[in-house]
DNA sequence: TAATACTTTTGTAATGATTACAAATCTGTT
DNA sequence: AACAGATTTGTAATCATTACAAAAGTATTA
């Protein structure tokens, strides 16, 4: 995505497009490891020193609240956020301690809206040991 | 469950039953309302004023590693604990800050194990506004 | 029953992610 | 250029959770 059309994807939604909302934007477009506010004020603030930490959590809730990225709560000890909104779950790994992608069938909130829940955001988390780490223990 | 029962279930899980986690995990097992720590705390101190809010964390996870209950990581504030085990979802309404249980379809793990992870844990969360709050709004 | 080793509980103190807040800076409009 | 409103920044506070070590409890052995 061009930054312009990045800039446009946030007039769009009537957010006002600064240079640190788009550099935030922009790095969750181009990097999906699910970094941490941690992660991100560290490779934002090379480029732009002033650049704080309260910006980030600001930023990431505004991008939030306008539905373009996920604030994944399945690691219980910081916040990971994903700016890829098609239709996935998350697997944390116990043992490497790292946040993977894994395809998800299809409907999972159907049966919700049938019980009258209006649903804003849905996820699907999963914990256990990742392939790699499987094969590790196996030797 | 009768309180032997609780006892058993802890011994057979590898869980010395003191009465401190008997405690705990009967008042899961009756509160099917996903309390916190804090909740957890205040609920059992009146009986045994010494108990510690350590203990609660000390006990949940054990039990959480036992498999006995959950761990809900939806309200990135505080941890929900559930020890309902069966299939089934968790939504919270941003409105009232309340979880509400919803039923799930089915086989939401399925594409991870094909994948090749260990799956340990899954959980469904959704996000949203619950019936009760949609009809205060109309009015 | 007593002695021993081991597990669990407890209270306090530390940790660290996130939020609160107000001053400074930026943005768009007249 | 000046103004009002939005955004950013740095610092200080908050608060759930964890670390830790002493005290208490539990089980095992003789």
């Amino acid at each position: 995505m061009t930054p312009q059309k990045l800039t446009e994807t946030l007039r769009q939604k009537g957010i006002c497009p600064t240079a640190q909302r788009v550099a935030v934007y922009e790095y969750l477009l181009t990097h999906r490891t699910h970094p941490t506010a941690d992660t991100l004020y560290h490779a934002l603030v090379k480029d732009n020193p002033s650049f704080s930490r309260t910006t980030v959590y600001n930023t990431v809730h505004v991008l939030a609240k306008a539905g373009l990225i996920r604030v994944l709560t399945i690691d219980a000890d910081e916040q990971h956020f994903d700016a890829f909104m098609g239709e996935h779950g998350h697997f944390w790994c116990a043992c490497c301690e790292k946040l993977f992608d894994f395809s998800l069938s299809a409907d999972t909130a159907s049966s919700l809206v049938s019980d009258g829940f209006l649903v804003e955001t849905s996820d699907v988390y999963a914990t256990g040991v990742c392939p790699a780490c499987q094969a590790k223990v196996k030797k």
